[in-house]
DNA sequence: AACACGGGGAC
DNA sequence: GTCCCAGTGTT
């Protein structure tokens, strides 16, 4: 039997009931596709639920403020998928006249549609015979093949979309795509795959091999940076209403579009007195405050490549800053995590 | 070709 | 701690 029969056997056996498997509209399977880059199924779903509930069609989520697309993209990470998810979906409403692209050269146009999306997004709503290749094909095609080329190199990218095209199943490339990447999420495991067990044991190139561990190969990555954090949280009150004050961050880097506390970054690690230099510029005015730090150890808050060692120093100011935001408005704004966690603890101590 | 971009869960 | 997740965009 064929690879890609066996993998629909295995499919159709074995797939679990997900939210977006009840339909083929190219709205809800985009969604589900953008929210499920580099991103586990048990993650996304529910940000998928909450999604397709606040944005039921398209026209709704390009009629929607970035800043509401982003509140809900919140805690998921990779923010900049928001910002395209919404860009896209205004260019599909504006320009194409609220008809989704239906062809994979068609989709691969649209923000945040890569190779990859365009490729699920092409085969599972219109079945269009593309291969997709993500994290879960590489590894079992590494396998079952025995390919030792490293999948991040520009030569195993090309190789393993060559390999997925050759062995896919055309005719039903819908299941077969959804196929093999459940495969490798369920059977054909990252770690410890219960090989004993799997219906493709008996052809498979790295278990005849024993080399089922060292597969896929994978080039190493770079190495995180250290940066430090030190947020200055201003509280102070007018018209007897406790206020704080945020900025949007904006520019390159992390977290674009996400408002957080006025930020002091240091080389290393500082203390009281260098805040107490130094925070009325940060803060834009003379706040003749007392400043207290919130966290005794810094916080250190991990990214894929960096390392945020981070301190919230509390400035108490006497009097009325402009742009204040009400404390009890704090939640409603778009933040990433570290700023989420810290606004939690902060209000059970100062609301 | 290399790097930036989040956060969480499994081990 | 390490690895990796239904990858994409920028330089």
């Amino acid at each position: 039997m064929p690879f890609s029969q066996k993998i629909l056997r295995w499919y159709h056996e074995n797939k679990r009931t997900l939210p977006w498997r009840k339909t083929k509209n190219p709205y809800n399977i985009w969604l589900s596709e953008i929210i499920l880059q580099q991103t586990r199924v048990v993650q996304g779903t529910p940000y998928y639920l909450k999604l397709v509930e606040n944005f039921p069609t398209v026209h709704d989520l390009a009629k929607a403020p970035e800043e509401k697309v982003l509140k809900l993209w919140q805690g998921l990470g990779y923010y900049s998928r928001a910002r395209n998810l919404h860009a896209a979906a205004k260019m599909i409403v504006n320009e194409y006249d609220g008809r989704f692209p239906r062809t994979y050269n068609e989709l691969l146009k649209l923000k945040g549609v890569g190779d990859y999306t365009a490729s699920a997004i092409a085969s599972i709503c219109f079945n269009e015979p593309e291969p997709v290749v993500d994290g879960n094909v590489y590894r079992v095609l590494a396998r079952y093949y025995g390919v030792d080329i490293p999948i991040n190199s520009t030569e195993g990218i090309k190789y393993f979309k060559k390999l997925a095209r050759k062995v896919m199943n055309k005719e039903n490339v819908r299941d077969y795509n959804q196929g093999i990447m459940e495969f490798g999420a369920i059977q054909c495991a990252p770690k410890k795959p219960y090989c004993l067990l799997c219906p493709l044991n008996d052809s498979c190139t790295a278990l005849q091999r024993n080399k089922v561990g060292d597969l896929p190969v994978k080039m190493n990555k770079a190495k995180v940076r250290n940066r430090y954090f030190n947020y200055l949280v201003p509280v102070f009150e007018k018209d007897g209403i406790k206020k704080t004050i945020l900025h949007q961050r904006k520019g390159k880097g992390i977290w674009q579009n996400m408002w957080e506390f006025p930020l002091m970054e240091s080389e290393k690690e500082i203390n009281l007195e260098e805040i107490k230099n130094k925070h009325s510029t940060v803060l834009n005015s003379d706040t003749n405050g007392k400043v207290s730090l919130f966290n005794t150890h810094a916080i250190v808050h991990k990214l894929s490549h960096q390392h945020l060692h981070t301190k919230f120093w509390i400035v108490e100011v006497d009097h009325d800053l402009p742009n204040g935001i009400p404390l009890s408005k704090l939640e409603e704004l778009p933040v990433p995590v570290l700023i989420a966690d810290f606004i939690k603890a902060f209000k059970n101590l100062y609301f």
